[in-house]
DNA sequence: CCGCGTCAAGTTCAT
DNA sequence: ATGAACTTGACGCGG
């Protein structure tokens, strides 16, 4: 069981990830951000090594406008050196990594244009990750799509486009049930007819439940058969609503209690949890201790310790609430 | 240095 | 109609 978080890290220096916008973007440019990201990831990297953390999600944006017209450079034959650097750092330490497109990748689009720029945009992913030298198990994580008024027609039109694409990408796809359209029962319908494995999202399941009658705990045992020996664990989305207004929107940090009630009642605990969280890597750090209960306080405080004056002067709302979670770690364990 | 309008891109839903 | 939300705030201009 590993636990990760998504694309950013915070409270270390040189982690941020940069973007370009379009009229900035040159093959210089281009080249000179890839390197500066690429050179975050291995901090974010040498940061998930100290803490143990082996599951990572890559952001999209580490090459910037990667799949846009505009960016012509070959970044996978400019940046190799770094790539293998990096390849290698993952590989060693035993980190899975992953990459999730944005919302604008559709392959079930009824616009062709659409379904064409986001074929480029999977390749991209992929074309990432194959560069990194990575494992079948580091996955490009992929929503179904729209609805277009017809979710019949637009679920054959998944499976169609999905069948088209180029096996390189195609070893590497998983599909997620969302929070408005496919829910759980769809995603697992869609791998049924395509052998896609599935990612179980907690907390879409919980704003777009199917009509079957199965809890989180029995999703994820029928979900588990999706994946097969070569695409590694059987990974998960876990993350928790804002408030009750803003219900899609993800917390700015992860409740220990809920965590762990979700952890204990786990009835397989061989499965990969990404948080999907504001507080990134304070978050995943915090539930990975809290499943360990060979862990000190004193770790706990120390590491803590390290982000404090960061997060206090950067934003105090989640200076205060992770500082309470921490005294709700300090009561379970003792 | 800070505030805030804007940014490559698609789709859905709440207001 | 508009804006927010999503995998994610950061860029960059004007003051």
């Amino acid at each position: 069981m590993a636990i990760g978080y998504a694309c950013l890290n915070i409270g270390n220096y040189d982690t941020k990830i940069q973007t370009l916008r379009l009229n900035k973007a040159t093959k210089e440019t281009i080249i000179d951000v890839s390197k500066l990201n690429l050179k975050a990831l291995i901090k974010i990297l040498e940061y998930n090594q100290e803490n143990d953390i082996k599951l990572f999600r890559i952001s999209s944006d580490i090459i910037p406008l990667a799949s846009h017209e505009v960016n012509k450079v070959k970044w996978w034959e400019v940046l190799k050196p770094e790539l293998d650097y990096i390849g290698n750092m993952i590989r060693e330490n035993g980190i899975r990594v992953s990459m999730h497109p944005g919302q604008y990748t559709v392959i079930n689009s009824n616009d062709e244009n659409v379904v064409n720029r986001s074929i480029k945009d999977l390749i991209y992913h992929q074309k990432f990750l194959d560069s990194l030298g990575v494992g079948d198990e580091c996955k490009i994580i992929l929503h179904v799509g729209g609805k277009y008024g017809d979710k019949e027609t637009a679920i054959n039109r998944f499976v169609y486009n999905y069948n088209n694409l180029e096996s390189d990408v195609k070893k590497r796809l998983v599909i997620e049930n969302d929070d408005k359209t496919f829910n759980a029962s769809d995603v697992l319908r869609i791998h049924n007819e395509i052998g896609v494995p599935v990612v179980f999202d907690v907390l879409h399941d919980k704003v777009n439940p199917s009509s079957e009658k199965y809890d989180t705990y029995e999703w994820i045992e029928i979900l588990k058969k999706t994946w097969k020996k070569t695409d590694g664990k059987q990974k998960i989305h876990y993350s928790e609503s804002k408030n009750e207004k803003e219900k899609r929107s993800h917390s700015d940090y992860i409740n220990s209690d809920s965590f762990l009630k979700f952890y204990n009642n786990l009835n397989d605990k061989d499965v990969d949890i990404m948080l999907e969280v504001k507080d990134k890597n304070l978050s995943a750090v915090k539930c990975k201790n809290l499943t360990d209960n060979s862990l000190k306080i004193g770790d706990l405080e120390r590491e803590w310790s390290k982000y404090k004056y960061y997060v206090l002067s950067k934003n105090s709302n989640i200076y205060n609430e992770i500082r309470n979670q921490l005294k709700d770690k300090e009561n379970l364990i003792l």
